[in-house]
DNA sequence: ATTATATGTATGCAGTCTGCATATGAGTCA
DNA sequence: TGACTCATATGCAGACTGCATACATATAAT
């Protein structure tokens, strides 16, 4: 019979479950503690990383449809966490950018989700953690192409935990 | 300077992105391949872990409200992979099960997931591989008490991928 | 037995989120 | 100037969800 350690179809199982597990718990806090849904986090996310971004890019890294990016934009407008000024170079677009209440809004998003992934992290030995810091990197490498995913993937990314002296693994390629 | 190896941050923010990729990525092939949301797969799956159960039980493993359930299941009806039965013991309840396309259904809906998590692991050394095992389930053992949550993280896993010799890390506590 | 309470289902209603089709204004190029 | 492309915006419809409520059945207390 098959043995624990070599039956990757148990790893690929309890690996969706964590996936699982993360994205009720990062979005049940979104939900419950700051009045925001999956995309409108992710659309605040990327304005945020990239001010002057037209609704059009952001659809684009958050993997949403035009129109559905420009409601998701004007509730946060309507709301006050972003602003729209028509950009300077091409009247077409939209340049995005968060208020100040919409950056502390912003930070508040990340901390969330922070807690929910340094909780799940916080009683594994140095060694085990850095083992999966390992596994996940490779994973990343390999699988995601640079582009489109890639792009969606990274939409709720906290920036500066990505950052030098590290590398977003799916970026590097 | 903190060196990456020490870096627990950057290890939960691609941890965080690990999830989403999953996730996309798995909900994406059952809307596209099986025409399933999420919920309708997870009360697919959970009816078929445990034929009989009552729309309530199903709603409390899925977490879903009983009426959204009530909604959800009333689809998988109309489109012939779930049957119902008043229960024999309490005529109140429902008997749920699936039907011969449901069973055909979920058996799809597992290969399609574990076909996702399966390809994410493909490229990884033994070695790597057991270590991540090693770490999610230290994760999920620690960290997911067992009752309400559980069994919703739980709600789309291929049980025949967490029964002996191996046992969910969620459920032995 | 009868009555009060609890449990399981079902449905009306409203709100959110999404995509498609389409309209409008602005830029680009022949 | 005119044809075409691009970014935005909106009408419409459909899916999904929760709350409040209604109804049927079971359980328990009197």
């Amino acid at each position: 019979m098959a043995e624990a350690a070599h039956d990757s179809a148990h790893t690929a199982n309890i690996l969706g479950a964590l996936a699982v597990l993360i994205q009720d718990r990062v979005e049940g806090a979104w939900q419950s503690a700051l009045d925001l849904s999956p995309m409108a986090a992710a659309a605040l996310v990327q304005i945020d990383n990239e001010p002057g971004s037209s609704i059009e890019a952001v659809a684009g890294r958050i993997g949403l449809t035009h129109s559905a990016t420009v409601r998701v934009v004007d509730k946060l407008v309507e709301r006050g966490v972003v602003e729209k000024d028509r950009a300077r170079k091409d009247a077409r677009a939209q340049s995005l950018k968060l208020s100040k209440a919409g950056k502390r809004v912003a930070q508040q998003l990340h901390e969330a989700r922070n807690q929910v992934t340094d909780d799940l992290l916080a009683g594994l030995a140095p060694a085990q953690r850095q083992a999966l810091e390992q596994g996940i990197s490779a994973i990343l490498y390999r699988c995601v192409e640079p582009g489109r995913e890639a792009d969606v993937t990274c939409r709720v990314c906290d920036d500066r935990r990505c950052s030098s002296p590290e590398i977003c693994p799916i970026r590097v390629a």
